[in-house]
DNA sequence: CAATTTCTTGCATACGTATTCAAAACGTGC
DNA sequence: GCACGTTTTGAATACGTATGCAAGAAATTG
């Protein structure tokens, strides 16, 4: 029943070479004549062979495995983050081992994607520890957190410049008119949330302004209905809200339309950020700022593939432009 | 710079054993003493020693590697399947090796697949080819097809019912009192298409009515809006619409609305399929059919290890049962 | 054609672990 | 204390491939 597992000595055999004619055949810098590779070739086509990347990987230490580690998958500005970087990484040989991980058990996660000899680590979840920031650094396994960043980490980090895509909501906000400009806030420890909210502020105060009012939704989309009804409790109510990402911005339009019974954005403005697919359907029609997944996978892909191919990590900080995407569910400026 | 790698070697060495000893102590049920075992995990904390995963599946022929193979994940459907896979194996000691595929390079997919010595390959896209199918068998790779079948396959698969899911969607319609019942095709070759459109028709049948109109979308969200207008290009016009999944839906919703200026479901009623969380969005409200992704999931899992353990495949089929959700989309029955 | 240089090739070894086998240590009952 | 069964241990080997090395073949040069 069970076809035997073909090796490189099988073919060898065939095709009447040494084994090593085999797998230097497979390999494209070695050195072997072109007709003997025909040979192996031919005689590994006939018998199905496929070189076994589990053992490649115990002698040359190639894994040509990229341990992507990410905490859910409900806000689908991952999905298509992971997609993009799957294709990229599969182009390049290279493919994606994933690791879902709620906070806290991260450091055993990471030790999991170590066991599987790892070339390299993308975090696109709660930055890691720094003591295993340290660790990887150690082992010359590059590590690129992913929309995020940590400063003092020797980690590399590609993020979009969520400070100035704050700000330039900021400015369209004020542009419209609006005097009462609420933040809901995401994780509040995460890098994303204080850029945003930092540019934000900024943009607010290059206009004279101040926040009117904040509150915090755990980048979930409960917690971002949740702030948005306590937004909402206080007797003067804010003209507009920022909404720290899209996915919670969904949330806070629903509560406002159903359950307020407000009109968006004839009564309130709703701006988000990301701009995942959805932000663009008929039911939301979101504005918002666009981060540039394209961009930052290539960037990804770019300090990955430089550091395993050189052999030495070093701390790399991409970040790329962010877009204002001008839809319906803020007033537009006069 | 470069920490060496330490190996079960090191660990021997410190704790004063053989190197079978630490090989044991990490293994669950070997003959080990207990105290040996306490002297090896404590030497190997000491020196952060984690068995090399790879040089285990070299010997052991186990990589703990299942390979799931995706189309896309624009549909949200897919990456909360994945997400629940990938917990519910790693808590099993396994992991997710992802892979995308535009239908076309299946074959070559499937190859990279078996060079990684995976032990379990879950397809959730476009049914794998006979020849593959056949291969994997051959070699005693579990193969799950999910969310999709091929009754001539050796392959196991796991769906929801369709038919029924389908029939029921029919039932809720006509008892809604709608007389001009239009179906909006996914791919025309997929299983999920052809069982919900069987089933819908069934239940057409079965309160005397037929399909009004048909158009094909493809699955996709460009394809659905095409599909759209040419069901409503003609003089008289459906008064409901079952999209074959979610997906398709939004983007119909949004051009009923947006460009035929219709209100859903006062003048058109919309069903969908999957229940995927946008579907319950304040912007959608569709009403649909649940696949069960939990029970799916396990079934998935069950599959997969128990072939795994019993080192034989064999032919599973499980289908599981679809659940009604009826939302604010399609007018109620009175 | 001889002397070099450049290409190819096969042999042997290494990668880090699991596992077989035989020997050693340990318990147990008399 | 002895014979026996049981558990624990280490030495040796195997997994499938890549690669350093030395030898052989081919190509180039004078």
């Amino acid at each position: 029943m069970k076809k035997a597992k073909v090796t490189s000595g099988d073919v060898a055999r065939l095709a009447d070479v040494s084994q090593s004619a085999v797998s230097r055949s497979f390999s494209t810098d070695a050195s072997v004549s072109a007709d003997t590779r025909a040979k192996v070739l031919k005689a590994a086509r006939k018998l199905g062979y496929r070189p076994n990347v589990i053992a490649r990987a115990m002698i040359s230490g190639r894994s040509r495995l990229i341990a992507v580690l990410v905490a859910y998958l409900d806000n689908q500005f991952y999905p298509i983050v992971i997609e993009q970087l799957s294709r990229a990484l599969q182009d390049r040989g290279f493919h994606v081992l994933l690791f879902m991980t709620d906070t806290g058990n991260q450091d055993e996660v990471v030790q999991q994607m170590m066991g599987y000899q790892v070339e390299g680590i993308v975090m696109a979840s709660a930055a890691l520890s720094s003591t295993l920031a340290r660790e990887c650094a150690q082992t010359g396994i590059p590590v690129v957190l992913f929309n995020r960043y940590v400063p003092s980490s020797p980690a590399s980090s590609v993020t979009s410049d969520n400070i100035e895509g704050g700000r330039l909501l900021a400015q369209f906000l004020v542009k419209g008119g609006h005097k009462r400009i609420a933040f809901i806030a995401g994780s509040e420890d995460s890098s994303t949330n204080r850029d945003r909210e930092a540019g934000f502020y900024r943009g607010l105060a290059e206009s004279g302004q101040t926040v009117w009012a904040r509150a915090v939704g755990n980048y979930s989309f409960e917690g971002a209905a949740a702030a948005a009804r306590q937004l909402f409790a206080d007797k003067i109510k804010p003209d507009a809200i920022f909404v720290a990402n899209d996915h919670m911005a969904f949330a806070v339009m629903d509560v406002l339309r159903n359950e307020l019974k407000l009109r968006v954005p004839q009564d309130i403005s709703v701006v988000g950020y990301d701009d995942v697919p959805e932000a663009g359907w008929g039911g939301y029609n979101l504005t918002t700022v666009r981060q540039p997944s394209a961009l930052m996978i290539d960037a990804t892909i770019k300090i990955l593939m430089e550091q395993i191919q050189r052999e030495t990590v070093s701390r790399r900080a991409a970040v790329l432009p962010a877009e204002l995407i001008i839809r319906q569910s803020a007033r537009l400026p006069k």
